[in-house]
DNA sequence: ACACGGCACATTGTACACAACCGCATGCGC
DNA sequence: GCGCATGCGGTTGTGTACAATGTGCCGTGT
């Protein structure tokens, strides 16, 4: 209960998402990424103390950092009675899709517009990373650079607006895809990143729309959102009885 | 400077927007339809000890109710030096607008397919106290209830995400219309509001997207953003020069 | 006279202490 | 035996003290 990590003030943090910033955004990565990775389960409870002396900070930045992780989606922050990693309905992920929809299509379109050679370069050299991460078998980290490549399009569309909601809706998506992903297929395959790449780069939007618009097509159609949808409810009723810390014996007692 | 409020513990709140709920509500209510009546103008530093006094509570609700402003967009936060309003360039501006459009577009063509007829009856009563606002002059509560009418609207197309976006979306509007709709028209003409219903609740979505769009150009085109465009981003650089807590002598002497 | 450096003030960032609230368990009454 | 009231533990909500940072002023040196 009381094992405490560093407290991390002059930590650098070279591994993973952490960002070298402030304590805010590292313990709001440290926790996103747990998890992404799975290592949270939907449901967990997030108690601000018990965050607190893990991370060696007081409840003040925990509470921001849940906060922000409430406003992105990813985390549920019920009044007076704590935070807990969202579980979203099928009914939730169906919206997330619709809205992605809508907005990778525009900033599709925009990054035909605007995209510049070194954001390209970026591009590329991301999809080489998370092409690492799943030969690596890093499934979590998968999941997170491929929502980065999409945030990372994002910024090339220069829409600051979008930027933010993309932002939001990434880590829905990836939240979404942790949780109802079926089987052990790459859920973001490269090959389509590469393509939709060297479409912007060729400045041809219909192409690039429309291979956007079949990428997203793969990426829902790998979830069994409509297989689940009847024990949905269910599962978000008694994720609060599975919460496991440790990984195994994960399963209720009846 | 010590002009303190009643602490408003037990303040019904009648009046005006703010809602009955937490003091956070309340605080980010007012403060926000300062803004927009420009009773607060774009630069004007938000000193969390100074508003603490004003509304009676500590800096931490003031703190939060900023981090809520902030991440609408209607007010900057910056480490260590503060808060301020947002004055938002004609750059961020032409972002903002462009990403209405994107979303007012997908919110219409939705609002069609799922918008109830009691939804419907609110939306006109909605229109009708924004037609009160405006012939009684209140420019600031027009200004304010034309936005709740977009956001209702958002409501009824059934999309958390997209009414959270336009949530944001719309805040940032009224602070650009704040900031530089032209001359004394008003900037958001409830019939187009009513022949939107109208389209809405004949479930003709071709006609519905049309009108909404139209109301967009006319949106935009009653604010002069290309004359000051060549100006805006100095007006951005000297804003701070003209903190005026008092209107009047808002001239920087040269 | 101007520029640079240091000091003092003001404001924000953080941590902590206390208060309020919720959920649960125990025990009483019916 | 069942249902409800009440007390208790624990967690969150809020206020406040202290630390850290940034800003502006003033003095000094060139």
């Amino acid at each position: 209960m009381n094992e405490q990590l560093q407290p991390l003030k002059k930590q650098p943090r070279a591994g993973k998402a952490a960002r070298s910033g402030t304590q805010d955004d590292i313990v709001y990565a440290h926790i996103f990424e747990a998890i992404l990775e799975q290592r949270l389960a939907p449901g967990t409870k997030l108690s601000e103390e018990a965050l607190g002396e893990i991370f060696g900070v007081s409840r003040t930045i925990i509470r921001r950092a849940l906060s922000r992780l409430a406003h992105e989606g990813v985390v549920l922050l019920r009044p007076n009675r704590g935070a807990v990693v969202a579980s979203p309905s099928v009914e939730e992920a169906r919206q997330v899709f619709l809205a992605r929809r809508l907005v990778e299509r525009a900033i599709t379109e925009l990054a035909v517009q605007h995209a510049t050679a070194e954001q390209l370069a970026e591009l590329r050299q991301m999809v080489n990373d998370e092409r690492d991460s799943f030969s690596r078998g890093d499934r979590g980290a998968g999941i997170r650079l491929s929502g980065e490549f999409h945030l990372k399009l994002a910024e090339a569309a220069k829409n600051a607006p979008l930027i933010s909601f993309q932002r939001s809706l990434v880590s829905q998506t990836s939240l979404i895809i942790a949780q109802y992903e079926s089987g052990n297929r790459s859920h973001c395959s490269y090959d389509e990143h590469t393509q939709l790449i060297d479409a912007i780069e060729a400045r041809d939007a219909t192409l690039a729309v429309n291979l956007m618009m079949h990428h997203m097509d793969h990426i829902d159609s790998k979830l069994n959102l409509d297989e689940e949808s009847a024990s949905d409810d269910l599962h978000a009723v008694f994720s609060h009885l599975l919460q496991t810390k440790k990984p195994g014996r994960s399963s209720v007692k009846l």
